[in-house]
DNA sequence: TAAACCCATTAACATATCATTAACAATCAT
DNA sequence: ATGATTGTTAATGATATGTTAATGGGTTTA
């Protein structure tokens, strides 16, 4: 297997900083891109998928805690590493509650940096489902296209919003198999409380409406632990 | 649905810190177990599993350095998290190089270590659905899916409550042995008083509901004691 | 810049499930 | 016998789920 080198996402306003940093990043084989503000960041990421993020926390135009918020909106696995001058408890608390995975203060040495980007390459690449998930699905009578987001039941085509999609796909993987409440929160939601469990059913229902013109298909609800689709 | 709290394997030898800081895990719902030293951790290690180890250095008996790599060996995806009064930024790589996944130094706020903790429960929950864990009992001619709640018994699928199943697993892993009223209540409903008892009579007599049919499986009552499941 | 739109989330209320509790019968120990 | 324990079924009620509509953030369109 090919070992395609990790994409990293830095942003730091500190340009000297950035380049000297950028230069050791790619020296040790990351492929790097480099930003000097957090909204040119954020664009950088919606463009292109990256494998780790390091984010500076005093950013120009939008600060690396609100940069945070927004990467995480769009995907809830990317690690994320703060690397800021800000050492105060409450700032470190608050870089956590945004998601992050590591918190260093300036200043610091490169080769923890290394280190410490090591451990989350290392822990997502264990998960790395990056192998192409299907896209086409059959279930009892129904035809469910997840790229483009379309489900045919008895010939009528419906298009579906993405999560109405992911979760389809999580049941399609998973059919006839009981699927705990809380794995399907933490595949598809990144975490469970109760408002993502209200969020589910209603995900569930709107489902249910799509496919009642199949009688062969049906999600059927395990009272106190969560769902299973039957085929 | 109760959730299993985390197990952390936590080693100082500072008691007064160690203790506490043991209350503070122990209060945030952490399954905590406190050793001295590194000897004693690892005995510990080897005797069951953890979720989580937080390490000190300078230890007698046995240093962190050496117990994170004997841990390492016998577990390589326990995240490891050194807690250690040395800054020096050499000991810091040497930390990350025993296959540590983070590296703190005191004074520590107890808030940053519990947002760590966090940080690496909650990754390594994500892999932890991806290990398939048998579920699969046969008793007698009866088959009984824990995961998926189903019970065949005579080529008739029944489908379990999840405590119905529960209670059935905990008789499948002991069968042919007398399993005392009280043990059953501890492990199933996690107390033992009147109304409890007379629900365990409850889901018995629902469980031989389904296992009639099938004559080489029965649940013994065994007076004034508790239950036996012959098989 | 505002209006319109999309869509996940939250709220609100309706309904269903299932562990518990109750009630009574059967069995056991003494 | 007779009080305690267990077997069984049914009633109860707390909690989980089903469903539709309201909300509001973010994005696109006018």
């Amino acid at each position: 297997m090919e070992k395609q080198s990790a994409k990293i996402l830095y942003v730091e306003d500190d340009v000297n900083l950035g380049y000297v940093t950028t230069d050791n990043l790619q020296l040790h084989g990351y492929n790097t891109t480099f930003c000097k503000d957090g909204k040119a960041a954020l664009e950088a990421f919606k463009k292109e998928p990256f494998d780790l993020c390091i984010l500076d926390v005093m950013l120009p135009e939008m600060d690396g805690f609100e940069l945070a918020k927004a990467i995480r909106e769009r995907d809830k696995n990317v690690p994320i590493i703060f690397l800021t001058a800000k050492t105060l408890k409450e700032d470190k608390i608050a870089g956590f509650k945004t998601g992050a995975d590591d918190y260093m203060t300036k200043p610091f040495s490169i080769e923890e940096l290394l280190m410490r980007i090591n451990v989350f390459l290392k822990r997502s690449k264990v998960n790395a489902t990056k192998e192409e998930l299907p896209s086409q699905f059959v279930v009892g009578k129904c035809n469910f296209d997840f790229d483009n987001l379309t489900l045919e039941v008895a010939k009528k085509k419906n298009e579906l919003t993405q999560k109405e999609a992911e979760l389809l796909r999580y049941f399609c993987m998973n059919k006839n198999r009981v699927l705990k409440r809380d794995e399907i929160l933490k595949s598809l939601w990144g975490d469970d409380d109760y408002f993502m469990g209200r969020s589910l059913d209603v995900f569930v229902s709107r489902l249910r409406k799509y496919l009642k013109q199949d009688s062969s298909v049906s999600i059927e609800n395990i009272h106190g632990v969560g769902f299973k689709l039957n085929a």
